[in-house]
DNA sequence: GACAAGCGAGTACAACGTATCCGGGAGGAA
DNA sequence: TTCCTCCCGGATACGTTGTACTCGCTTGTC
């Protein structure tokens, strides 16, 4: 219709730079093929490729091997937005991450996640073997965010403390992490691994016999994951009841314990609770204040061995 | 046949007696109904139903409402019976036991637990709620098997070391205690409570404040279960790979280790793998020992947590 | 006899993980 | 330009799970 001077290919740009301008295609829309270009312009095939080129140069699309050309994201923090991004390993992972952090690792349903990806439930079984295999990759993506700005000349208290600070943080940021855990096994996560490598570096330091530094390591990942395992429970039971832990305590628990002879049968905790009936809050399960607790004792613990270690050596 | 001057029903309540002793019916079996009896002897249903009074009255058998007449036990232990025995809830329980012991927790579905019971699968919910509850009653059950004979004089460590090694060992029985816990919310299990009271009692003594009570009771059942949740693992993957640990870690994990540049990534877990190579037979992940260490740690630690708040406080 | 009540069984459904097959677009070869 | 070969994503389907509903059947009691 229009007759200008500019060469095809531009004016091919030009109007599909409109249609992505006006959002007739929007952000992840698959973009017309070389082809298509072709058959709907009328034009050669290298020509279409140059038009889509230039989109290409322009940053407004983005061709995926293998997959297509899309519309680029409009801008970078296009948030949960882009529904239709091209589906990769990643994505598949962040997702079900996502799901399994707001709704626990029970709601990570192949089909959910395949939903949240926008994508047919079997499709992600091109990106990942299985459900055991998302669920492993999860962890170590998981563990992949957990960043470990460390002086390695500290002493070594501070380090291991700084180590399992973040295995913790990691853990209360992904209350379902605790479910997965293996342990005898140390799972062959590169992430994983990798932080406890930096574990038993620390550990070297503390002047145990070799075994007792992996015996340690074992100990402190089993502290951490043990007690973090109740962030989960805590999660699914806050929302299988609607109330935190506190309330919790304060409204079915307690209740119960003072109901019908339950005090008698179990004197010390009634002994306890008493106490904390005249706290102001009563005892509220402080998961936070558990760790640097039992971190503690360890810690204490490792340092007297290494010490009586030594005094027998010498 | 005998014509005897006594009453139809005596002469009926005899016979039936005559069965029990001579244990044609033993403990625990159905005896006839009303409308068996009535049938079998020819007489009336109110002739039936009196000999059965007569019975009941002699506390030879005990009519469960809704649910049939059974012959009462001999002697109080009547023991785990016939296979083909009445369908309970402790008989649910014990056969979802037997699986979860057996193949693991993740084998104990309902049309399982059903099949061993010789029953349809929905029968199951006539005695339990659901499989949350089921699984909850399971642990109850098994945590109730747990004998602490304990001398509630000796000093403190001795009396908690003991209650954990009881609960160690029960999850050691039944590997799939440890996917079970709770923690936060202490379980309303009767048994688990019980155990924990026992504990609290032996903490009592520490000299803590009341707080680090309890916080030590959580500690040490963390610790506890955090380590036993390996026993799972451990089976699982017995099961899968058909490996022991240990062969696993020599056949599998190591020469994972050794190969293509790991070492070089993870230089410490490399160093100690040196060490144990030249070791006998290597490093094998001792649960036991992992566990008799780590209570050793906490118990030492509180023991000088106390030491501290005594000489603070004086 | 009639009665309500509880038990066990049967049927059915939704949700799950996943094996299998298929259409179609993209890129390379002819 | 035309095919050929990949491989991605989709559709369909199977077997297994937990469980809601709904039946008879049998029980002890009027």
């Amino acid at each position: 219709m229009s007759e200008s001077t500019e060469p095809p290919y531009a004016r091919i740009a030009a109007e599909l730079s409109r249609r992505i301008a006006e959002r007739e295609l929007t952000a992840g829309d698959k973009v017309p093929s070389t082809r298509q270009v072709a058959r709907e312009f009328g034009v050669a095939l290298a020509t279409a490729a140059k038009a889509l080129d230039v989109l290409r140069s322009e940053g407004l699309v983005i061709t995926r091997p293998r997959s297509g050309t899309v519309v680029a994201p409009r801008r970078p923090g296009g948030a949960a937005g882009g529904p239709a991004a091209e589906l990769t390993r990643e994505r598949v992972l962040a997702e079900a991450v996502a799901i399994a952090d707001a709704e626990g690792l029970e709601a990570v349903s192949m089909r959910a996640v395949a939903a949240r990806c926008g994508v047919a439930p079997m499709s992600l079984y091109r990106h990942v073997e299985g459900k055991d295999d998302l669920v492993m990759a999860m962890s170590d993506a998981v563990y992949g965010t957990l960043v470990l700005d460390l002086d390695e000349a500290a002493p070594w208290r501070e380090r291991i403390t700084a180590i399992a600070r973040a295995l913790w943080r990691v853990h209360r940021e992904h209350p379902w992490l605790g479910r997965v855990h293996p342990l005898t096994r140390p799972l062959p996560l590169p992430s994983l691994l990798e932080v406890g490598d930096r574990l038993l570096g620390a550990l070297e330091d503390v002047g145990l016999a070799p075994k007792l530094q992996f015996d340690a390591h074992v100990l402190l990942y089993s502290h951490i994951v043990g007690l973090a395992a109740n962030f989960e429970r805590e999660d699914e039971a806050i929302s299988d009841t609607g109330l935190s832990a506190e309330e919790w305590t304060d409204l079915q628990y307690v209740p119960a314990m003072n109901g019908s002879g339950v005090m008698a049968r179990y004197p010390h905790f009634a002994k306890l609770f008493g106490h904390f009936g005249a706290l102001p809050e009563g005892y509220d399960m402080d998961l936070e204040e558990l760790f640097e607790l039992g971190l503690g004792l360890l810690l204490d613990g490792l340092a007297a061995l290494a010490e009586r270690g030594r005094a027998r050596g010498c």
